[in-house]
RNA sequence: GGGCUCGUGGUCUAGUGGUUAUGACGCUUCCCUUACAAGGAAGAGAUCGGUGGUUCGACUCCGCCCGAGCCCA
């Protein structure tokens, strides 16, 4: 039996070990069971293994913990799997750093091996930690991204969609990185403000006698540009637009063209394009199908573009074209600036851009159907639906999966030495290295020629984990009856997809593309978005403004539930601030339900097991009836996700309603009567707040519930959910006899009376028929009576006061006049109507306040409806 | 710079057209009441970010401004 204080260390620690242990979370797989309607299926997006766990890990874990567990209860199948996404340039680079050492200086099959064992070791301490938090996953089902089943996984879908005409190659910018010799990702660069130089230099107008000035801080990429940009808006600069420039020492011809993303304020307000200097350029390259120059190759040398300065770095090329501008008369000014520049985080070298043969996947030609895929998911919440569809209404480019780097997983593909053709895998051999396998054929089916080049880029890493769903249904090549099939189709589509609202434009957008295109349906019937943990002070968590704060400390200082009680204290989509005091409440439910539950045990020894509702105690039953609506409002929030209504409202019950009013009364009538009505009314109600507070007060209930109500040594968290029993009761008279305990509570307490101090005579105007034995005896009242005459009080009329909800629709710009008319008290009633100024107002319209006034012996309380009498002291 | 979201007592939060704005934490006062003083009872504390507008009526709807978060540039 519970007993002393609640020791959350140990009995945390030990349920974390036994729900393991004993599979209580196991998705039960035998075939007959499973079926799509009892199967409730979470796909998580699989957390990145680039460093330890940290809160946004567990918030959001947390909350799909709620989910997992609601359903468990209510007898789903819950299928609750576990992923680590490691596959990707997060995982180089961890392994990189935790080995000291780079990726160029092994082949891929090395490197990869080396971010195995790296990796491991991570996802060891993450699965511990996630463990540690009492997230209800089911261990046998994990998964990691760069396993050979996810890599046979992902090269299919690359083959599917190819066949399927939705893929293509093209060359495109990727960003690079001179020093290192690599591609790199966007993510991988960050903002540097470096000094620089402007230089002012002066373009001619072909075919004229004008010239304009540019400023560029770049002026080594002369010989790379391909035009001449003009703001709309620029009155001064317009004329030149349609106009050929040409460009000073290398006299190439370029167009003058118009385009929004000039930036006025920098410069001249001219800007040129260089094939490419940066993002704008790209996307200017591509919006007026420029030329391409390439006057930069990988090592950062000027190629045969730039001339006579080929052969030179970006840097001696840059002084060289300076001094030769300077002697040709167009450069008109160099001044000192600071400006923002990419870099690469690992080097900080200012990043170029190479042109690539690039795998893309077609989604501009498909975006409605997208966005109606979004649509036919359930939002919680509903508002985060609008981010996906800006997101894709923003669209202006295909998907590109192309990562030139070392390791990842490769692209099944070979080209022919002589003509290009694309050769892909066979299905049944995947997955397969084209750096070390051979294509599947000996000869290129087009010209005949028998020499291949591999592809040796590697897939994005969004475009294996955009495949969750369908690894975790089992999406694999039937080669007997050549279809894809799904292993655990009942799975499929998931019943939830919880994630942060930060990744809804890549990551679940991506996700809903490639397991539409591959099943032709949505993967997800839901989508629950979380939103952010902030400190204290509201602001992003950042390592480098030094407020993290990671759960390890957290909960070294608190309980589990402690902080699971926190994470359910905002609407979901909401940010939610890391909160001390969130803790400490959380703390004092658990030592509260605790607490309650040592009495509630010592009091029900001998509690029957049945007894007819019917024959149970007025304030029994109604006790159990506003259990019964407390189960309907719990049961509500949690089927609309809304935790923080379900955890407040539930916990407000259970603290006023159960230990404040009912269990004070019903402990002194097991005490004085050995009343089996209380017993076994105690039992009934506490057993199901046990169950009720389940979900979230995950490990305190089970300590309870083994403890007191395990049968059969079950968890709590395989129990049934309860449904209301259908109690009657008089809900009425119970409040009403509430509200007289409420008014003797504050009237002791005006009297500076203890709690248990008795009180002489109370008599009560009001209905609360079976619930008077009850009043006294908590109260300590030595006489009580009732009477269901009207109290013998006189009613001071004090004002009108106006249902506005009926009295503005039907008198309008009128209400002012009757508020001041009933101001000025020039008002009157008159068969149940109100006259005031023009208007004549329904009974239903108003109603008149009063006030109370009682002239007798003792003092009056006003309980609700009721009115109390209170005579005492003498 | 663009899009979306959020801004409510000191702090966190509920409320999303109907007029004394919910609750928690903290604060003040009282009460050792054999589950819990880490408890109970009562109380103080908010012109609902600012500003215009729509409306008989706005915390709630609309415009602009300020601050914060996320994504995109």
């Amino acid at each position: 039996m519970p007993s002393g204080e609640y020791d959350p260390v140990t009995v945390e620690a030990k349920w974390q070990d036994r729900w393991v242990d004993e599979d209580t979370y196991a998705y039960a797989e035998d075939a007959d069971a499973v079926d799509p309607d009892t199967a409730f299926s979470i796909d998580s997006p699989p957390p990145t293994v680039s460093g330890s766990l940290h809160w946004g890990h567990a918030y959001g874990f947390t909350l799909q913990d709620f989910v997992a567990r609601f359903e468990r209860m209510r007898g789903e199948n819950v299928f609750f799997p576990f992923g680590f996404d490691d596959n990707g340039i997060a995982s180089e680079r961890l392994t990189e750093d935790e080995l000291d050492v780079r990726h160029q200086d092994y082949d891929r099959r090395e490197f990869q091996r080396m971010c195995r064992e790296v990796c491991e070791g991570y996802e060891a301490e993450f699965t511990e930690k996630m463990q540690g938090l009492g997230i209800s996953i089911d261990w046998e089902q994990t998964y990691q991204t760069i396993s050979p089943a996810v890599q046979r996984t992902s090269q299919l879908s690359f083959i599917e969609l190819y066949d399927e005409g939705r893929e293509y190659r093209q060359r495109a910018p990727a960003i690079w990185c001179p020093e290192c010799e690599t591609a790199i990702s966007q993510v991988e660069t960050e903002d540097d403000e470096q000094d620089s130089h402007f230089h002012d230099i002066e373009f001619d107008v072909v075919n004229s006698e004008e010239s304009f000035v540019i400023s560029t801080t770049r002026p080594e990429l002369l010989p790379a540009c391909v035009a001449v940009f003009v703001h709309p808006d620029d009155d001064e600069n317009e004329h030149l637009v349609g106009e050929e420039a040409r460009i000073p020492i290398f006299g190439q011809e370029v167009p003058v063209i118009e385009d929004d993303r000039v930036d006025l304020e920098t410069g001249s307000g001219i800007v040129m394009c260089c094939t490419f200097g940066d993002q704008t350029d790209i996307e200017w390259y591509q919006a007026h199908d420029l030329d391409l120059r390439i006057a930069i190759d990988e090592s950062g040398t000027l190629t045969d573009v730039a001339g006579e300065y080929a052969g030179m770095s970006s840097e001696e090329a840059r002084e060289a074209i300076v001094a030769d501008l300077d002697e040709a008369g167009a450069l008109l000014d160099r001044r000192a600036i600071t400006h923002t520049v990419n870099v690469h985080e690992r080097c900080g070298t200012s990043v170029e851009f190479l042109v690539k043969d690039q795998w893309y996947i077609e989604l501009l030609d498909k975006t409605d159907e997208y966005l109606e895929a979004g649509r036919q998911m359930d939002w919680y919440p509903e508002k985060m639906f609008t981010r996906y569809k800006n997101w894709i209404e923003g669209l202006q480019w295909d998907w590109s999966i192309s990562r030139q780097r070392s390791s990842g997983i490769p692209f099944p593909v070979w080209y022919c030495e002589e003509c290009e053709h694309v050769v892909v895998a066979e299905r049944e051999s995947l997955p397969v290295d084209p750096l070390a396998d051979d294509p599947p054929v000996d000869a290129c089916p087009e010209c005949g020629h028998d020499e291949f080049v591999p592809e040796d880029d590697v897939f994005d890493t969004w475009a294996t984990s955009s495949l969750t769903p369908l690894i975790n249904a089992g999406w694999d090549w039937d080669a007997e009856n050549g279809e894809t099939t799904l292993d655990r189709e009942e799975l499929y589509q998931f019943d939830l997809r919880p994630q942060g609202h930060d990744i809804i434009s890549f990551w679940l957008f991506h996700t809903v593309v490639k397991c539409y295109e591959h099943t032709g349906e949505v993967p997800f019937d839901s989508v629950m978005i979380n939103g952010m943990v902030l400190d204290e002070n509201r602001e992003k968590m950042s390592k480098s403004k030094g407020n993290v704060v990671s759960p390890d400390e957290v909960v070294s200082k608190y309980p589990v539930d402690a902080a699971r009680y926190w994470a359910a204290g905002s609407a979901v989509g909401d940010d939610l601030p890391y909160s001390e005091k969130g803790l400490r409440a959380g703390e004092k439910l658990i030592r509260k339900l605790w607490n309650a539950s040592k009495l509630v045990e010592s009091l029900t020894h001998e509690a029957p097991a049945e007894f007819d509702h019917d024959e149970l105690h007025a304030l029994d039953r109604w006790l159990l009836a506003e259990l019964d609506r407390e189960i309907d409002r719990v049961t509500e929030k949690l089927e609309n996700r809304e935790f923080s209504k379900a955890r407040d409202g539930l916990r407000s019950f259970f603290w006023s309603t159960f230990c404040d009013d009912y269990l004070e009364i019903a402990k002194q009538r097991v005490r004085e009567d050995d009343d089996d009505s209380a017993k076994y009314t105690l039992r009934t109600a506490h057993r199901r707040f046990v169950k009720l507070f389940a979900p979230v007060l995950a490990h305190a209930t089970e300590e309870l519930w083994r403890d007191m109500y395990g049968e059969e040594a079950a968890s709590v968290h395989r129990a049934a959910w309860p449904e209301p029993l259908g109690v009657d009761a008089d809900v009425a008279a119970g409040e009403t006899a509430m509200a007289v305990v409420g008014a003797l509570r504050k009237y002791k307490s005006d009297n500076q009376l203890s709690m248990n101090a008795s009180v002489d005579h109370v008599l009560v105007y009001g209905d609360v028929r079976g619930f008077e034995e009850d009043i006294s005896g908590v109260m300590h009242v030595e006489e009580l009576e009732t009477s269901s005459e009207g109290p013998p009080i006189e009613s001071v009329v004090t004002g009108v006061d106006l249902d506005y909800s009926l009295v503005g629709p039907e008198f309008g710009a009128q209400v002012p006049d009757i508020e001041s008319a009933i101001e000025a008290e020039e008002y009157e009633v008159v068969d149940g109507e109100l006259r005031a100024g023009d208007a004549e107002l329904d009974s239903e319209m108003f109603t008149i306040e009063e006030e109370r006034k009682y002239t007798g012996e003792g003092e009056m309380l006003e309980a609700g409806d009721a009115v109390v009498i209170v005579r005492h002291g003498d």
